[in-house]
DNA sequence: TTGTAGGCGTTATCAA
DNA sequence: TTGATAACGCCTACAA
C-alpha cells in the first residue's frame, strides 16, 4: 500500500471541476454555494479523503481554531476531570485543544505561553490568578484572550471558577459550630497557588472570627504521603488538634491513613476534613467530609467563557461555580476531655 | 496598554538590519550566521518580542512539531497520568500535544484522526488496538507514524504497552492457588476495547486451565456503581462464587463497597481483585489486591518511540512494560464449606 | 453563483 | 556568509 500525498484545494477543485476559491467555500461557507455544485464538490473531497492543511488555512485566515491550556499537572485528578469536559466543549465548537503544563512553575508556565502564542492559540486556559506580573503582560499585549479558572480572581481579567476562600471559611464554621476549638490545617503549597493559600485564608478568618487565635498551618506537596507526614508532626505536638482541615482530598486522605497507625479514631479522637470531593473520598472508610467542587462544570462553563471571549461577545467578567459541604464520617465533636 | 500587532519575520529583519532569510538561519540553523550578526539579529528577536508563526512555518516547512494524542477520556485516572508524561517528554523535544477524546467510541475516533492529520500532527498516539480497519487504513495511507499504547497489539503496527492477557492470567493463578474453585469477573466492556476483552480472556485462560469451566463473566462500564450493581447480581445467584475478579480498580472498589452494604465480609466470605492500581486501592480497607500497571513509564516510552517513529529512526515494534501483582488484603482463602 | 488573483509568514533554493 | 525569490495551501476581496 502506498503512502498518498495529501490532497490540497487545488485538487479537490480539479477533480470536481470548480475553482479552489468554490471548494473553499463549500468547507467554510456551504449557503454562498449552488446544491448542485456543492455535492459534485464535497463528493470529489470524499473521494479524494481531503481535510484542508491547517497550516495554510491558519495563515491566509489568521485563525488557528486552536486553543490552549497550561494545566500544573493532568495527575491531579481535579485538572484532568476539568480539562476533559473543557476539550469536549471546545471539540463541538471545532476547536482544538493544544495541553501544555506547568508543574506549578510560574517561570515554566511563561514558557508555555510562548509555546501558545508562538502556535497561534485563539485563546488559552490558565490556572488561577497567581503569577508573575510578566505573564499577564505577555498575554495582554498579544491581546489574547484568556481566563483563569479553578478560582476567582483580583479586580480585572477573566475568571471561572469556585470561591476558594469562602467554602474553606464555611467548613471552617462548621467544624467550629461541632465544639472543635483547637483547630489546625494541612494546606497545599501556598507559593503562586491561589487555590491553596485562599483556602488557608479561609480557615484562618473563620478561626480567627471565633476568637480561637492563630492556628497552626503545615504546607506540603500533593501526596498521600506528604498528608500523612503533615499529620503526624500535627498530632505529636501539644496541646493536640481536635480536628485537623486539610486543604484538598489528597491530604486528608493521607492523614486518614496516618490517624490508622497511629491507633487514632476518626472522629472519634480527631476529626479530618477535606476539599475537592475527589472520588476516593466517598470510599475511604468513614468517608471524608469535604467541600465538593463540580469540576466538569466548571470545564464547561470556562469553555463556553473562552469562546465567547474569542468571539468578542460579551461576559460576564467572573462566573462563580457554586461549592457545597459534603458531610460524610469524618467529622464528628471533639473528644471529651 | 495598546494591542501590539505580532512583529513578523520581515519586522526582525528590518530592525536587525538584514534579510529574512538570514532571520529564519539564526533561529532555525545558528551555525549557520556568522556571530556578529547573529548577535545584532537576535537582539532585534529579543526587542520585538518576536516568536515564529506557527502556520507560516508549517507551510514552508511541511513540518508541525504537532503530535497528537486521542485517548478515550481524562477522566480515568490511568490515561491522565499517561498522558501527563508523555507530554512532558514531548515538550522536552520541542513538540506540543494535542489532545482529543474518543469516548470509547470507534466513530468518533476516526472523526478525531481527521481533526489530527488535518492539523499536521507529525504523529499520534492511540490507545490499544482494537479498531475498525478503516481507522488503520486512513492513518497508513497518510503515511503518518502512529503508536499503539496501553496495551501490547497484533502482527503489525507498533505498541507500547503491557501485557494484559498474560497479567489478568498471573493474577488468576493467584486466586486458585488460594484454593479458589468458584470465580467471577466483572470486566469493562469490551467492545472495541482489547484492554478490557485482553484481561478478560486471561482470567479465562487460567480458569479454563484449572478445569474450573465456564466462569461467568458480566461486563460494566467504569464507574463505581457499575461495579456495585454487577457485584449485587453476582452474589445473588447460586453458586455464589468465592472470588470475584474486577477488570479494573474502579469496578473493585465498586463491589467492594456493595460488599460491605451486603454485609459480606472481604476476603472473609469473598475475595475481590482489581487492576491497575490507582491510587484509591492503596487507600481502602482492606487494601485491594491489584495489578500494578506503571503508567507514568509507559507514556514515556509511548513518547519516545513516537518520537524516534517520528524521525525513522529505527525502533522495536513493540515495548513490553512489565506489571506485577500487589497482594494487599482483598485476596484470602475461600470461606469454609 | 462562481472564478481570478493577491497575500498571509516562513523556509529553502540559488546566486552573489 | 548573506540576499532574492519562489514556493507552501488556503482564504477572500473583487470581478465577472
Amino acid at each position: 500500500m502506498n503512502e498518498i500525498a495529501r490532497p490540497t484545494l487545488d485538487d479537490v477543485a480539479r477533480a470536481a471541476g470548480v475553482s479552489t476559491a468554490t471548494v473553499s467555500r463549500c468547507l467554510n461557507a456551504p449557503e454562498r454555494v449552488i446544491t448542485t455544485t456543492r455535492e459534485r464538490v464535497m463528493q470529489a473531497v470524499e473521494a479524494l479523503g481531503y481535510t484542508p492543511d491547517f497550516g495554510g488555512r491558519a495563515l491566509a485566515s489568521r485563525r488557528t481554531n486552536t486553543v490552549g491550556a497550561i494545566i500544573p499537572t493532568m495527575e491531579n485528578a481535579i485538572f484532568a476531570r476539568g480539562v476533559q469536559s473543557f476539550q469536549e466543549v471546545l471539540s463541538k465548537a471545532g476547536k482544538t485543544l493544544l495541553v501544555a503544563s506547568s508543574g506549578y512553575d510560574p517561570e515554566h508556565e511563561r514558557e508555555q505561553i510562548g509555546v501558545m502564542i508562538s502556535r497561534g492559540a485563539d485563546g488559552l486556559l490558565l490556572i488561577g490568578s497567581a503569577r508573575p506580573q510578566a505573564n499577564v503582560d505577555y498575554l495582554r499585549r498579544r491581546g489574547i484572550p484568556y481566563l483563569g479558572a479553578w478560582n476567582l480572581g483580583g479586580p480585572e481579567g477573566h475568571f471561572v471558577g469556585f470561591n476558594n476562600r469562602a467554602a474553606a471559611f464555611d467548613l471552617t464554621r462548621r467544624v467550629i459550630a461541632r465544639g472543635h476549638r483547637r483547630i489546625a490545617m494541612i494546606g497545599g503549597i501556598s507559593y503562586m497557588n491561589d487555590r491553596a493559600s485562599d483556602r488557608i485564608d479561609g480557615v484562618r478568618a473563620a478561626t480567627r472570627e471565633a476568637g480561637l487565635g492563630e492556628i497552626r498551618v503545615i504546607e506540603a506537596p500533593y501526596g498521600f504521603d506528604d498528608g500523612a507526614e503533615a499529620f503526624g508532626a500535627l498530632m505529636t505536638a501539644e496541646p493536640r488538634p481536635t480536628a485537623v482541615m486539610c486543604g484538598n482530598d489528597v491530604l486528608a486522605v493521607g492523614a486518614m491513613r496516618k490517624a490508622r497507625e497511629m491507633g487514632l479514631r476518626v472522629p472519634g479522637d480527631v476529626s479530618i476534613t477535606g476539599f475537592d470531593d475527589i472520588d476516593i473520598s466517598a470510599v475511604v472508610d468513614p468517608g471524608l467530609t469535604t467541600v465538593r467542587v463540580p469540576h466538569r462544570r466548571m470545564g464547561e462553563a470556562a469553555a463556553e467563557m473562552l469562546l465567547k471571549l474569542i468571539d468578542k461577545q460579551p461576559v460576564d467578567r467572573q462566573i462563580e461555580i457554586p461549592t457545597a459541604i459534603v458531610e460524610r464520617g469524618t467529622l464528628g465533636p471533639p473528644p471529651a476531655g
